[in-house]
DNA sequence: CTTGGCGATTGATCCCGGTCAAACCGCGAG
DNA sequence: CTCGCGGTTTGACCGGGATCAATCGCCAAG
């Protein structure tokens, strides 16, 4: 009872939909899944990795910091993203699980050479990359420009986006929708520029305006869908 | 005397150079080169552009707009830098020339196929965009947590590292260098995250801080390197 | 020459979000 | 049960950079 390939659940949604049927056998072989616990390091900054993973379940992140200690979370990783730097030196930043989480590893150079076997792989790897860039910039934009409240909005809907399990068949709005947030207030202040305090006061205030509701810690319910959309990209109140 | 992919200048530093010699004669007849004035625009937003380019003199600038008319600058092409989307869906973002420029233009599909023909370009164009993510970072890092003193010193820095004419040879520090600005103080201020007034302010401070001179407009020397970097401080790397 | 336009500079003031500080809450250990 | 600890919330105050506004410098057109 093994899982394997043939039977994982995230392969459509993964960069692995790219093999062929017949070579899942030997994907199989070439990977081997591993659990994580919240916190726990994925790939070391500076440090000469050799490995690429799937995300099967959980979720990553990639973060950069100074030598002063200052942190900015440059990147999540949701279920079905692919991490590593195939063709690329060893990664450059850190990236740890944030929740508990599994992962499907591969070995980079083994990796490296189903790529030059496999063309549509390599092809659905680079639009990944570019989808990851343009998402690197969005996220420019948010630093760069938005309010504390449209950060929050954003990141709520950027998580509800790639994390309420979706019901393949109804794809019509719901009236609310929870999820756990895979980030601590810390990390959510590392992630959108703002620190913890002002965090938890936006939070509160989404909260006071109806547009969402706060369960006990991480716990988070969307009750006006429409009100966050607009909060996550006009100007604020 | 038409320039050809024999006698670039810049193939050392483009994606080009993975290409053998005997296939200079095929790419040449490939691409064509196209002189853009500043403010031109390369490929516009929400348009299935079927081109990529490699910059060959100038620089262009990557921008996202909001709905109400925020923008911020998202990435910067120096001479040598590869934009394009290759595999992935017509451009998302608005690419427009900075400075009057000179690129080298590959349609798209047919920049595609050579990257399915030849290895070594794939290869070199996945590290390329490995680097452009892991600068965006790094640029995410500056809008989250650097200062306006460290935002400019780092911009400077940047600009001083991809413009500086470098004499292959002597790698040993200079007294002072000068290159000019690529970008206006507007558009400093979109790259930035600032305003034009905070972006003319710190300038100003900077200099009287004795880090640089201002020459009329967009001329800039730096007259303390080791001031630039620790003003940059937490590391740009 | 004057005029007008655009970008840059400079000054005065305001406000959002950072900083400092003090509870508060849930939870596991003793 | 109490204690202590880490994460979170809340309040009071402060400051960096935004905003508003005036002026300057340069250049091209009249």
């Amino acid at each position: 009872m093994r899982p394997t390939c043939r039977t994982c659940a995230i392969r459509p949604s993964a960069v692995c939909r790219a093999l062929p049927p017949e070579a899942l056998d030997q994907i199989n072989r070439l990977s081997h899944r591993k659990h994580l616990t919240a916190g726990r390091t994925l790939f070391a900054a500076e440090d000469g990795d050799h490995t690429v993973a799937t995300v099967l379940a959980g979720v990553a992140k990639t973060s950069v910091t100074s030598a002063d200690g200052r942190t900015q979370i440059v990147g999540l990783h949701f279920p079905g993203d692919f991490i590593g730097r195939p063709h690329a030196a060893g990664s450059a930043n850190m990236v740890e699980a944030a929740t508990d989480m599994d992962v499907c590893l591969f070995d980079k150079s083994r990796f490296e050479a189903l790529l030059r076997e496999h063309d549509g792989l390599s092809r659905l790897l680079m639009a990944r990359m570019t989808e990851d860039l343009d998402a690197a910039r969005q996220w420019m934009f948010l630093l760069g420009h938005k309010s504390a409240a449209e950060r929050l909005a954003s990141f709520i809907a950027l998580c509800i986006d790639r994390l309420e399990p979706r019901c393949g068949a109804d794809t019509e709005a719901k009236p609310a929708s929870r999820i756990d947030l895979p980030l601590s207030r810390t990390e959510i202040g590392h992630f959108l520029g703002l620190t913890i305090e002002t965090v938890s006061r936006v939070l509160r205030r989404l909260q006071t305006a109806g547009v969402i509701e706060i369960e006990s810690g991480r716990g988070i319910r969307v009750v006006d869908r429409e009100a966050l959309a607009a909060t996550a990209s006009a100007a604020t109140d």
